[in-house]
DNA sequence: CGCATTTGACCGGCGC
DNA sequence: GCGCCGGTCAAATGCG
């Protein structure tokens, strides 16, 4: 099965390589920031975790983890086996094999002097300023491997505001949409049917309801009975790398919540695959997924079930460069096809949520034909069970996207109230952009964690399938001067070995954050280290000015990377361009960040 | 041996 | 009606 063990959306295996001195020192690499030594961004009054694990500090054994990338690597090959080599070497063998292509300038430098002296001597001498070019060219290497890191980091880092971005947008809309309009017969109906009893015992105010709520109220609450172990499942693709040890401390806030549902979907069993065979009208409200092709069947069926249809129908795809081939979302999905898309020279891989037996939750997976670093996975339906911490979090931001795309689709006034209100609850926040637009068959929100290459590119313009790298991936060959796109991709290329990009802690801890102020919610959650882990930085993350914080810390890597590497007009790319792209049947619009 | 993936078959929608 | 196309099924295959 697939454990989304690609990208993974949270920051925590890249971890922080904050401006480094002028050293290039790749055993080195990183500051060492464990959790507990969570990093105090001056001006802000909570310390923002930066997920460094304990053994990244480790000095080249990790880095070579994370470095040797060959096994996933579609793309550039040559680079990579560059790297490789200079992660192993502490001080590289004068005489090194390192082949960095860079030999036309020595060969220049030397011919001046050599023509009349003494041979031997010069030869020795040669050699040794061969030796020195050699060196100076390993080191070169490693600062640009170095600025990759640093930019993969950014990447990262730029990701996890941009999810937790949008989780603040969820909420807010949320909110909104409590204040604004009495609860809607379905959210009545999920609120009183399955928190009723978690209210009780929370007592806590009345929650905007979780996403894992939104599907069918009855059967919603399906638990994975033996799910103790789903947390080293959706985290075992890249244990080494994605588990945040960190925040271990946090963990006991978790684990006395283990969910208490009994699993009921004994049914949903036999009806698993009901596609055809056993009848999955018997019982419609059991949410077992129903093929998607739910266009018209909204007439006879109340405002739930449409509703419902229309949620199962409403797609999320989420784009990220990854090289692996698909993000890790705290999920667990097989595989059940595999299809050449049209205009894509890459296969669209199907994949169907697993955690549950009849959890309605596919996705696609597809690589974009323009920028093949560039995964676009594609969420359709929402979880009809609880979720690991990790899972909520890119669970959680779809389903919000949904809820946006669908709250504008449902009525017209709130049509266009939120994208709206959308824009306007992002454009404080970051350089982010939301987008309606037409063509798409199926009402999509596109959340695009990719980022432009471009650091004067704060305001893009809202054209909906733009590409943020117009080069071409091969290009990442081209090793020292690349261009930053490529040095993206390529340093997330390194990061993302097992784990690639990282959305999912942060989203999760944003999710968390949200739950913790409302305990009633607590108790989906599922003990585990990643809960753990998820609690952690839902404790640290619970701050409200979180956000400003990771803004801080962005900001605050730009600025000395930026020192760094200014001479690189690839330098830092300081925007996370974010955006956020619904296709509805009829109109196109966006909504810029800032 | 059980499970997940692979992969060609199949199905429904849609346009011509 | 036919063919294309996206999507799904399920037998075959592979893997641990
Ligand atoms: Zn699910």
């Amino acid at each position: 099965m697939e454990k989304g063990w690609g990208l993974i959306l949270d920051s925590e295996p890249v971890g922080f390589y904050v401006n480094k001195p002028a050293a290039f020192n790749l055993s080195t690499p990183r500051l060492n920031h464990h959790n507990k030594g969570s990093i105090m961004f001056p001006g802000i009054e909570f310390p923002v975790n930066l997920n460094r694990r304990e053994d990244q500090a480790a000095p080249l054994s990790s880095d070579e983890n994370r470095m040797v990338v060959d096994e996933v690597d579609f793309f550039k090959p040559t680079n990579i086996i560059v790297k490789k080599e200079n992660s192993h070497g502490g001080a590289p063998p004068t005489d090194v094999d390192v082949n960095t292509g860079l030999h036309l300038l020595t060969a220049n430098t030397r011919s001046d002097q050599s023509t009349m002296e003494d041979r031997i001597s010069l030869d020795t001498e040669d050699k040794r300023a061969k030796n020195e070019l050699a060196e100076l060219q390993v080191e070169l290497e490693r600062m640009n491997a170095e600025n990759q890191r640093l930019r993969g980091t950014l990447t990262q880092v730029s990701n996890n505001y941009s999810a937790l971005q949008m989780h603040l947008v969820t909420l807010m809309q949320k909110q909104q949409q409590q204040i604004l309009r009495t609860p809607s017969p379905r959210e009545q109906e999920s609120l009183e049917g399955k928190s009723e009893e978690k209210k009780h015992q929370a007592g806590g105010p009345v929650v905007p309801r979780q996403f894992m709520e939104l599907g069918p109220s009855g059967t919603t609450e399906t638990d994975e009975p033996s799910h103790s172990s789903s947390e080293e499942r959706t985290q075992s693709g890249s244990p080494q790398n994605n588990i945040e040890v960190a925040s271990k401390e946090f963990s006991l806030s978790k684990n006395g919540n283990r969910n208490e549902i009994a699993p009921h979907h004994d049914q949903d069993k036999t009806n698993f695959r009901d596609g055809k065979g056993i009848g999955r009208e018997e019982s419609p409200e059991l949410e077992s997924w129903v093929p998607n092709k739910a266009p018209k069947l909204n007439t006879p069926k109340p405002i739930d079930q449409a509703t419902e249809a229309t949620m199962r129908k409403a797609r999320v795809s989420v784009r990220a460069r990854s090289e692996a081939p698909m993000i890790t979302d705290g999920c667990q999905w097989r595989k059940y096809g595999q299809k050449m898309a049209k205009g894509n020279p890459c296969p669209r891989a199907y994949y169907r949520c697993t955690m549950a037996v009849g959890c309605p939750v596919r996705k696609q997976v597809q690589r974009f034909s323009e920028d093949q670093t560039i995964l676009i996975t594609t969420y359709e339906g929402n979880h009809n069970h609880p979720l690991p911490p990790a899972a909520m979090a890119m669970a959680s931001t779809t389903t919000a996207a949904a809820n946006m795309l669908l709250s504008g689709s449902m009525s017209s006034a709130d049509g266009l109230m939120n994208p709206n209100f959308l824009a306007r609850a992002m454009l404080p926040c970051s350089s982010s952009m939301a987008t309606i637009s037409a063509s798409a068959p199926f009402p999509t929100v596109t959340l695009d964690l990719t980022h432009s290459p471009n650091p004067l590119q704060f305001q893009r313009p809202p054209a909906q399938f733009q590409v943020p790298f117009p080069g071409q991936p091969q290009n990442l060959s081209s090793l020292p001067n690349m261009p930053l796109p490529q040095v993206f991709g390529e340093a997330l290329y390194n990061q993302s070995k097992f784990s690639g990009l990282q959305l999912s802690q942060n989203m999760e801890s944003a999710q968390l954050a949200h739950q913790a102020s409302h305990p009633q919610l607590h108790q989906a959650q599922h003990p585990s280290l990643v809960d753990t882990v998820s609690a952690a930085t839902a404790a640290i993350t619970a701050d409200p000015n979180f956000t400003a914080a990771l803004a801080a810390a962005i900001t605050s890597i730009i600025g000395s990377s930026h020192s760094n590497n200014n001479n690189n007009t690839t330098s830092t790319n300081t925007n996370t361009n974010t955006s956020i792209t619904t296709s509805n049947s009829n109109k196109t619009s966006s909504f810029p960040g800032n």
